[in-house]
DNA sequence: AATGAATGATACCCAAATGGTATCATTCAT
DNA sequence: ATGAATGATACCATTTGGGTATCATTCATT
Protein backbone atom coordinates (compact mmCIF):
# COMPACT_ATOMS: atom_id res chain seq x y z
CA UNK A 1 0.00 0.00 0.00
CA UNK A 2 1.95 2.57 -1.39
CA UNK A 3 0.65 6.28 -1.41
CA UNK A 4 3.19 8.23 -3.61
CA UNK A 5 4.70 6.82 -6.71
CA UNK A 6 8.09 8.43 -7.85
CA UNK A 7 6.99 10.55 -10.09
CA UNK A 8 4.84 12.17 -7.21
CA UNK A 9 7.56 12.41 -5.02
CA UNK A 10 10.38 13.57 -7.22
CA UNK A 11 7.26 16.02 -9.34
CA UNK A 12 6.62 17.45 -5.41
CA UNK A 13 10.12 17.95 -4.47
CA UNK A 14 10.45 20.12 -7.65
CA UNK A 15 7.78 22.01 -7.27
CA UNK A 16 8.49 22.84 -3.51
CA UNK A 17 12.33 23.51 -4.97
CA UNK A 18 10.70 26.02 -7.66
CA UNK A 19 7.90 27.96 -5.13
CA UNK A 20 10.86 28.76 -2.91
CA UNK A 21 13.33 30.13 -5.53
CA UNK A 22 10.90 31.66 -7.55
CA UNK A 23 12.86 32.22 -10.73
CA UNK A 24 11.53 33.04 -14.16
CA UNK A 25 12.76 29.58 -15.58
CA UNK A 26 14.63 26.84 -13.82
CA UNK A 27 16.39 24.29 -16.34
CA UNK A 28 16.07 20.20 -15.68
CA UNK A 29 19.98 20.31 -14.51
CA UNK A 30 19.43 23.38 -11.91
CA UNK A 31 17.22 20.65 -10.36
CA UNK A 32 18.21 17.43 -10.61
CA UNK A 33 21.00 17.77 -8.19
CA UNK A 34 18.30 18.74 -4.96
CA UNK A 35 15.59 16.46 -5.99
CA UNK A 36 18.39 13.72 -6.07
CA UNK A 37 17.58 12.49 -9.21
CA UNK A 38 18.66 11.71 -12.88
CA UNK A 39 18.48 14.10 -15.15
CA UNK A 40 16.32 12.28 -18.17
CA UNK A 41 14.30 11.37 -15.46
CA UNK A 42 13.10 14.42 -14.06
CA UNK A 43 12.57 15.60 -17.70
CA UNK A 44 10.02 13.49 -18.06
CA UNK A 45 8.61 14.29 -15.29
CA UNK A 46 8.31 17.75 -15.41
CA UNK A 47 6.97 17.43 -19.39
CA UNK A 48 4.04 15.66 -17.47
CA UNK A 49 3.49 18.32 -15.03
CA UNK A 50 3.27 20.84 -18.40
CA UNK A 51 1.07 18.96 -20.45
CA UNK A 52 -1.16 18.72 -16.98
CA UNK A 53 -0.92 22.42 -16.63
CA UNK A 54 1.00 22.47 -13.55
CA UNK A 55 4.29 24.20 -15.07
CA UNK A 56 5.09 26.17 -18.14
CA UNK A 57 8.14 25.73 -20.04
CA UNK A 58 10.77 28.09 -22.01
CA UNK A 59 12.52 26.63 -24.62
CA UNK A 60 16.28 27.73 -25.67
CA UNK A 61 18.98 29.22 -24.12
CA UNK A 62 17.86 30.33 -20.76
CA UNK A 63 14.85 28.11 -20.87
CA UNK A 64 13.61 25.99 -17.93
CA UNK A 65 10.52 25.18 -16.33
CA UNK A 66 7.97 27.85 -13.75
CA UNK A 67 4.97 27.20 -12.11
CA UNK A 68 2.47 27.89 -13.97
CA UNK A 69 -0.13 28.44 -11.04
CA UNK A 70 0.15 29.46 -7.29
CA UNK A 71 1.50 27.00 -5.17
CA UNK A 72 -0.76 27.22 -2.64
CA UNK A 73 -3.07 26.06 -5.20
CA UNK A 74 -1.35 23.13 -5.94
CA UNK A 75 -2.78 20.09 -4.33
CA UNK A 76 -1.39 16.95 -4.14
CA UNK A 77 -4.43 15.56 -4.86
CA UNK A 78 -4.01 17.14 -8.50
CA UNK A 79 -0.60 15.48 -8.99
CA UNK A 80 -1.67 12.22 -7.80
CA UNK A 81 -4.68 12.13 -10.29
CA UNK A 82 -2.59 13.51 -12.81
CA UNK A 83 0.63 11.81 -12.57
CA UNK A 84 -0.26 8.01 -11.06
CA UNK A 85 -4.00 7.87 -12.49
CA UNK A 86 -7.29 7.64 -11.06
CA UNK A 87 -8.91 5.24 -8.48
CA UNK A 88 -9.13 1.15 -9.09
CA UNK A 89 -10.62 0.86 -5.87
CA UNK A 90 -10.89 -3.49 -5.84
CA UNK A 91 -11.24 -5.77 -8.81
CA UNK A 92 -14.43 -6.85 -8.25
CA UNK A 93 -15.99 -3.53 -8.78
CA UNK A 94 -13.60 -1.94 -11.06
CA UNK A 95 -12.66 -5.22 -12.94
CA UNK A 96 -16.28 -6.00 -13.76
CA UNK A 97 -15.01 -9.65 -11.83
CA UNK A 98 -17.94 -9.58 -9.73
CA UNK A 99 -18.44 -11.73 -6.79
CA UNK A 100 -21.43 -13.96 -5.92
CA UNK A 101 -22.68 -11.07 -3.55
CA UNK A 102 -22.60 -8.07 -5.34
CA UNK A 103 -25.51 -6.84 -5.09
CA UNK A 104 -25.57 -7.29 -1.62
CA UNK A 105 -22.18 -6.05 -0.75
CA UNK A 106 -21.42 -3.43 1.46
CA UNK A 107 -17.42 -2.89 0.90
CA UNK A 108 -17.70 -1.21 -2.54
CA UNK A 109 -19.27 1.69 -0.54
CA UNK A 110 -17.14 1.99 1.99
CA UNK A 111 -14.17 1.22 -0.32
CA UNK A 112 -15.24 4.14 -2.11
CA UNK A 113 -15.79 6.43 0.40
CA UNK A 114 -12.94 5.48 1.85
CA UNK A 115 -10.90 6.45 -1.28
CA UNK A 116 -12.71 9.40 -1.58
CA UNK A 117 -11.45 11.35 1.93
CA UNK A 118 -8.36 9.83 0.94
CA UNK A 119 -7.96 12.10 -1.87
CA UNK A 120 -9.64 14.94 0.32
CA UNK A 121 -7.38 14.61 2.81
CA UNK A 122 -4.27 14.61 -0.23
CA UNK A 123 -5.94 17.92 -1.49
CA UNK A 124 -6.01 19.72 1.75
CA UNK A 125 -2.19 19.66 1.23
CA UNK A 126 -0.78 22.21 -0.95
CA UNK A 127 2.83 22.88 -2.79
CA UNK A 128 3.21 26.23 -0.41
CA UNK A 129 2.08 24.18 2.46
CA UNK A 130 5.76 22.24 1.92
CA UNK A 131 7.61 24.76 0.80
CA UNK B 1 -3.68 3.63 -5.93
CA UNK B 2 -5.72 0.22 -5.26
CA UNK B 3 -6.48 -0.20 -1.66
CA UNK B 4 -7.09 -4.13 -1.74
CA UNK B 5 -5.22 -6.88 -4.07
CA UNK B 6 -6.16 -10.21 -5.01
CA UNK B 7 -5.49 -11.82 -2.15
CA UNK B 8 -7.62 -10.12 0.32
CA UNK B 9 -10.43 -9.38 -2.19
CA UNK B 10 -10.46 -13.52 -2.58
CA UNK B 11 -9.74 -13.68 1.03
CA UNK B 12 -12.85 -11.73 2.30
CA UNK B 13 -15.33 -13.20 -0.09
CA UNK B 14 -13.84 -16.83 1.40
CA UNK B 15 -14.12 -15.44 4.92
CA UNK B 16 -17.84 -14.46 4.33
CA UNK B 17 -18.41 -17.18 2.83
CA UNK B 18 -17.14 -19.13 5.97
CA UNK B 19 -18.71 -17.28 8.22
CA UNK B 20 -22.47 -17.43 6.66
CA UNK B 21 -22.63 -21.18 6.52
CA UNK B 22 -20.70 -21.93 9.72
CA UNK B 23 -19.16 -25.36 8.86
CA UNK B 24 -17.21 -27.65 10.92
CA UNK B 25 -14.43 -27.57 7.85
CA UNK B 26 -15.03 -26.19 3.92
CA UNK B 27 -12.83 -27.52 1.16
CA UNK B 28 -11.46 -25.25 -1.31
CA UNK B 29 -13.42 -27.24 -3.93
CA UNK B 30 -16.85 -26.29 -2.04
CA UNK B 31 -15.65 -22.68 -1.94
CA UNK B 32 -13.95 -21.80 -5.32
CA UNK B 33 -17.02 -21.75 -7.11
CA UNK B 34 -19.00 -18.95 -4.94
CA UNK B 35 -15.49 -17.21 -4.48
CA UNK B 36 -14.77 -16.92 -8.30
CA UNK B 37 -11.57 -17.95 -8.59
CA UNK B 38 -9.52 -21.04 -9.54
CA UNK B 39 -8.89 -23.68 -6.83
CA UNK B 40 -4.86 -23.71 -6.49
CA UNK B 41 -4.98 -20.04 -6.52
CA UNK B 42 -7.45 -20.22 -3.79
CA UNK B 43 -5.65 -22.31 -2.04
CA UNK B 44 -2.54 -20.59 -1.51
CA UNK B 45 -4.84 -17.95 0.15
CA UNK B 46 -5.75 -20.04 2.58
CA UNK B 47 -2.93 -21.20 3.36
CA UNK B 48 -1.76 -17.79 4.13
CA UNK B 49 -4.73 -17.37 6.25
CA UNK B 50 -3.86 -20.38 7.70
CA UNK B 51 -0.48 -19.27 8.57
CA UNK B 52 -1.78 -15.77 9.71
CA UNK B 53 -4.16 -18.01 12.14
CA UNK B 54 -7.61 -16.50 10.73
CA UNK B 55 -8.48 -19.83 9.94
CA UNK B 56 -7.64 -23.25 11.12
CA UNK B 57 -7.23 -26.21 8.80
CA UNK B 58 -7.82 -29.83 8.67
CA UNK B 59 -6.14 -32.16 6.87
CA UNK B 60 -7.45 -35.82 5.08
CA UNK B 61 -10.55 -36.71 3.96
CA UNK B 62 -13.23 -34.60 5.24
CA UNK B 63 -11.29 -31.63 5.89
CA UNK B 64 -10.90 -28.14 4.49
CA UNK B 65 -10.72 -24.87 6.54
CA UNK B 66 -13.03 -23.03 9.31
CA UNK B 67 -12.82 -19.76 10.68
CA UNK B 68 -10.21 -20.00 13.99
CA UNK B 69 -11.93 -16.41 15.18
CA UNK B 70 -15.21 -14.74 15.51
CA UNK B 71 -16.08 -13.26 11.93
CA UNK B 72 -17.08 -10.11 14.55
CA UNK B 73 -13.19 -10.03 15.33
CA UNK B 74 -11.98 -10.07 12.12
CA UNK B 75 -10.88 -6.45 10.55
CA UNK B 76 -10.19 -5.65 7.29
CA UNK B 77 -7.11 -4.37 8.86
CA UNK B 78 -5.36 -6.75 9.90
CA UNK B 79 -6.34 -8.70 6.50
CA UNK B 80 -4.70 -6.25 4.41
CA UNK B 81 -1.69 -6.17 7.05
CA UNK B 82 -0.77 -10.04 6.81
CA UNK B 83 -1.82 -10.30 3.10
CA UNK B 84 -0.25 -7.27 1.43
CA UNK B 85 2.42 -6.50 3.66
CA UNK B 86 2.73 -3.23 5.84
CA UNK B 87 3.34 0.16 5.36
CA UNK B 88 5.76 1.80 2.18
CA UNK B 89 4.96 5.44 2.27
CA UNK B 90 7.02 7.23 -0.61
CA UNK B 91 10.43 6.73 -1.39
CA UNK B 92 12.17 9.12 0.65
CA UNK B 93 10.76 7.21 3.59
CA UNK B 94 10.74 3.98 3.22
CA UNK B 95 13.28 3.71 0.22
CA UNK B 96 15.95 5.65 2.66
CA UNK B 97 16.33 7.85 -0.45
CA UNK B 98 16.23 11.37 1.16
CA UNK B 99 15.48 14.35 -0.66
CA UNK B 100 16.92 17.64 -0.10
CA UNK B 101 14.48 19.14 2.22
CA UNK B 102 14.05 16.11 4.61
CA UNK B 103 14.75 17.92 7.72
CA UNK B 104 11.84 20.08 7.29
CA UNK B 105 10.19 17.93 5.68
CA UNK B 106 6.17 17.85 6.35
CA UNK B 107 5.39 15.55 3.70
CA UNK B 108 6.54 12.58 5.46
CA UNK B 109 4.35 13.00 8.91
CA UNK B 110 0.94 13.56 7.10
CA UNK B 111 1.60 10.62 4.26
CA UNK B 112 2.09 8.55 7.77
CA UNK B 113 -1.14 9.64 9.86
CA UNK B 114 -3.38 9.42 6.67
CA UNK B 115 -1.95 5.84 6.04
CA UNK B 116 -2.75 5.03 9.29
CA UNK B 117 -6.11 6.83 9.20
CA UNK B 118 -6.63 4.66 6.39
CA UNK B 119 -6.16 1.42 8.48
CA UNK B 120 -8.17 2.71 10.96
CA UNK B 121 -10.81 3.08 8.64
CA UNK B 122 -10.11 -0.49 7.68
CA UNK B 123 -10.13 -2.07 11.11
CA UNK B 124 -13.73 -0.62 11.55
CA UNK B 125 -14.72 -3.32 9.00
CA UNK B 126 -15.18 -6.58 9.99
CA UNK B 127 -16.70 -10.08 8.50
CA UNK B 128 -19.35 -10.36 10.35
CA UNK B 129 -20.45 -6.59 8.84
CA UNK B 130 -19.70 -8.05 5.71
CA UNK B 131 -21.93 -10.99 5.87
C1' DA C 1 -2.73 -51.87 4.76
C1' DA C 2 -4.51 -49.41 0.66
C1' DT C 3 -7.03 -45.64 -1.31
C1' DG C 4 -8.27 -41.23 -2.16
C1' DA C 5 -9.52 -36.71 -0.45
C1' DA C 6 -7.83 -33.08 1.43
C1' DT C 7 -4.04 -29.48 2.96
C1' DG C 8 1.37 -27.95 3.40
C1' DA C 9 5.23 -26.25 1.23
C1' DT C 10 7.67 -24.56 -2.51
C1' DA C 11 9.20 -23.63 -6.97
C1' DC C 12 8.12 -21.77 -11.08
C1' DC C 13 6.04 -18.77 -14.70
C1' DC C 14 3.71 -15.02 -17.16
C1' DA C 15 2.00 -10.38 -17.73
C1' DA C 16 1.61 -5.81 -16.29
C1' DA C 17 3.22 -1.89 -13.88
C1' DT C 18 6.97 0.80 -12.44
C1' DG C 19 11.13 3.03 -12.93
C1' DG C 20 14.52 4.62 -15.95
C1' DT C 21 17.43 5.51 -20.41
C1' DA C 22 18.25 6.98 -25.20
C1' DT C 23 17.42 9.44 -29.30
C1' DC C 24 16.06 12.77 -32.33
C1' DA C 25 13.46 16.95 -33.27
C1' DT C 26 12.49 21.71 -32.08
C1' DT C 27 13.10 26.21 -30.18
C1' DC C 28 15.59 30.26 -29.02
C1' DA C 29 19.32 33.57 -26.97
C1' DT C 30 23.70 34.79 -28.16
C1' DA D 1 25.89 29.22 -36.80
C1' DT D 2 26.11 27.37 -32.15
C1' DG D 3 24.79 25.51 -28.11
C1' DA D 4 21.53 25.34 -24.39
C1' DA D 5 17.36 24.09 -23.41
C1' DT D 6 12.59 21.44 -23.87
C1' DG D 7 9.10 18.16 -26.81
C1' DA D 8 8.03 13.76 -28.20
C1' DT D 9 8.61 9.07 -28.32
C1' DA D 10 10.56 4.69 -28.34
C1' DC D 11 12.90 1.55 -25.82
C1' DC D 12 14.64 -1.22 -21.88
C1' DA D 13 15.09 -3.32 -17.20
C1' DT D 14 13.40 -4.44 -12.74
C1' DT D 15 9.87 -5.39 -9.69
C1' DT D 16 5.37 -6.76 -8.40
C1' DG D 17 1.06 -9.09 -8.92
C1' DG D 18 -1.38 -12.82 -10.25
C1' DG D 19 -1.45 -17.54 -11.17
C1' DT D 20 0.03 -22.63 -12.07
C1' DA D 21 2.38 -27.01 -11.06
C1' DT D 22 4.40 -30.42 -8.27
C1' DC D 23 5.38 -33.24 -4.62
C1' DA D 24 4.93 -34.25 0.25
C1' DT D 25 1.89 -35.05 4.19
C1' DT D 26 -2.20 -36.15 6.75
C1' DC D 27 -6.30 -38.67 7.68
C1' DA D 28 -11.14 -40.91 7.16
C1' DT D 29 -12.80 -44.74 4.99
C1' DT D 30 -12.68 -49.33 3.37
S1 LIG E 1 -16.48 -7.90 -3.04
FE1 LIG E 1 -17.68 -8.50 -4.75
S2 LIG E 1 -19.50 -7.34 -4.60
FE2 LIG E 1 -18.29 -6.72 -2.95
S1 LIG F 1 9.80 14.21 0.44
FE1 LIG F 1 11.87 13.96 1.05
S2 LIG F 1 11.92 14.52 3.12
FE2 LIG F 1 9.88 14.76 2.50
Amino acid sequence: MKILNRDVDYAVRALVLMARNDRPATPVAGMREEVRVSGPFLRKIMQKLQRSGFVHSVKGKGGGFALARDPGNIRLGELVSALQGGIRLNDCVSGGKLCAFHSACKLRGRLASMEGRLLEELAAITVKDLA
